[in-house]
DNA sequence: CTGAAAGCGCTTACAG
DNA sequence: CTGAAAGCGCTTACAG
């Protein structure tokens, strides 16, 4: 009674009925009576049997998957995904579960041919696109897809003329929030920690914000304060050392990532600094590590959960013929010790 | 003579052969003469013609999938994936995408009924599963996969009566690493951070290591050092804040993780001690942190890449028939300013 | 409520 | 070197 590789033909004999009853009632059909369709699920069960999704996506032209196409910034050299992106895939793998999707991962550079296979080949029903920061490097790719019909979603921010749908956070009201907070804490001359370069639309975003909050209060802002550069793993200590070597007199620091702001708190301790006392400082994105150096880190958060959920509702919405919208989610500051204002 | 979603017929009709030779002009099949296939492929690309894999997959009962299970350890409330497996993800696609296979990702609780699905319905050709530390827990699970002839290849230690096969890092070797360089430089009272339980059979394995290290020396280890706990993101400061309470002497730490580390060197430092001058510190891991915190933390560096390459050239291997062994793969120490031996 | 039948789009023996 | 044909294992209109 064992079969070894069981087919739905294999239960229809075993239970007696025809293989088109045991799809039916394998997919829960009210068509199939229930006694009919609790004896062939039984079965199915006792012989391991799934359904092959092969066959059943070959008939219904869905493969019930998601691919997530990261982009590999490394040019195939390494294969390092940006770790920022990485707690996303978890988020989103689970929500993509709950609506029945599996997730299929792929690292794609910027040379690659990497739009319209995947749902040609029936791969994917549809592709989500994380870290593809700079549109324009990638306008003439978003257009091939658009014009093959392949459904995806961008995680970024939305452009007016980029095609498709975009869920992104709205880096400028976090850099606003960051700024605002210093300055309202009574600090006047604020250091920026960041490439704003286009290769980096997110930390130029944030930038804004924080230049907008100067303007707000009325206050002007140094340039000399402002520190730009390629390396971002080292950029705090460089740039806390650049700072303090040209003589710069700064009372705060918001740095684009907390990687670099807790890298600068270093920094700042090591030249016998106080932080906050004498420097107060704030980063961005809320890693694991920011709530548990010292001082803790201030820090704005991405609602990397909601987001991804967000991305899943979205690409599956599209999947499903629903209307979906671009958005912006705003993120949120979280007060710690390392600005000085908790209190 | 655009076709809306071609097929290999279209293709055929198109270049005035048969559906057969279509299919075998696109596998490169040797049978097929280098002119006809050309222009089979030129006009498949032409309309930008994908072979369906559902059909492929069908007839050849392969998927060319390859299922990554990521254990979730928060029982489906959260959905972090352990950040430690989350770069191991891009070095596994990128592999398997060298050989021509797509990785599925997949959160999986212990309640799960996680082993069979993915090959018996054909979406995968075999499984890598990451984060299954405790193997006793899942004893019945792989027992299970193994009784349903599913390939799978676990990322871990080699346990002698575990069904099936294995790559993981030799914890025991670089505890034993840490140690030895830590007590080569003369640190005799070195502090022990890290959840020894049977949960954490890595971190026992470092521990075990660690404490080889002192017998190899015939140094004795002072049991009040060596400090476990549950909580493994805050227990770097609460651990120095511990020992320094019970009034505990150490010249040294050896933590089991490089947060742990990172984190016990800013309570030592907050509370005025100099590392390495007083305190020497080494963690596991190599984080990208790690590089850049100050001092500059010694670690012992799993190959991160090397296992990825590993796990997948071994599952490839089941896959496609080839022997396979279990292994385990040396860690490398380090050295950084840390431990206060870099020179 | 159930069955017989068609067909999804491929791959691959078989025949030439 | 190429074609006609079978068949992979499903789903779903159609008929009853």
């Amino acid at each position: 009674m064992k079969v070894e590789n069981p087919t739905s033909r294999d239960i229809a004999d075993l239970a007696g009925v025809s293989q088109a009853t045991v799809s039916r009632a394998l997919r829960n059909s009210p068509l199939v009576r229930e006694e009919t369709r609790n004896r062939i699920q039984a079965i199915a069960r006792e012989l391991n049997y799934f359904v092959n999704r092969n066959a059943a996506g070959l008939r219904t032209h869905q493969s019930n998957t998601i691919a997530l196409l990261l982009f590999d910034e490394t040019g195939g050299e390494d294969a390092q995904i940006n770790p920022f992106f990485l707690p996303m895939l978890g988020y989103i793998t689970r929500s993509a579960a709950e609506l029945g999707y599996d997730v299929l991962i792929s690292m794609q550079q910027l040379t690659d041919d990497w739009h319209i296979e995947y749902q040609a080949s029936h791969r994917a029903d549809g592709l989500i696109l994380l870290g593809y920061g700079d549109y324009m490097t990638y306008r003439e790719k978003l257009r091939a897809l658009a014009r093959a019909n392949t459904r995806f979603i961008i995680w970024g921010p939305t452009i007016n003329e980029q095609p498709g749908h975009s869920i992104g956070c709205d880096n400028v009201i976090g850099g606003l929030q960051a700024a605002r907070h210093l300055l309202g804490a009574g600090r006047r001359r604020i250091a920026f920690l960041g490439n704003t370069t286009r290769r980096c639309p997110e930390f130029a975003a944030r930038y804004e914000g924080f230049r907008r909050a100067h303007e707000e209060l009325g206050i002007g802002f140094d340039p000399g304060l402002k520190v730009d550069a390629d390396n971002l793993t080292t950029l705090g200590s460089r740039g806390i050392e650049q700072l303090l070597a040209d003589g710069r007199v700064f009372d705060a620091v918001f740095a684009v990532t907390d990687a670099i702001a807790i890298d600068a708190i270093h920094a700042l301790q090591q030249n016998g600094y106080d932080v906050p006392g004498d420097v107060a400082v704030v980063g961005f994105d809320d890693i694991p590590l920011a709530a548990h150096v010292t001082p803790a880190l201030t820090t704005v958060r991405q609602d990397i959960r909601q987001a991804s959920e967000a991305l899943v509702k979205s690409i599956v919405g599209l999947i499903e013929g629903e209307p979906v919208e671009s958005s912006l989610m705003a993120p949120r500051l979280i007060v710690r010790q390392s600005c000085g204002a908790s209190g």
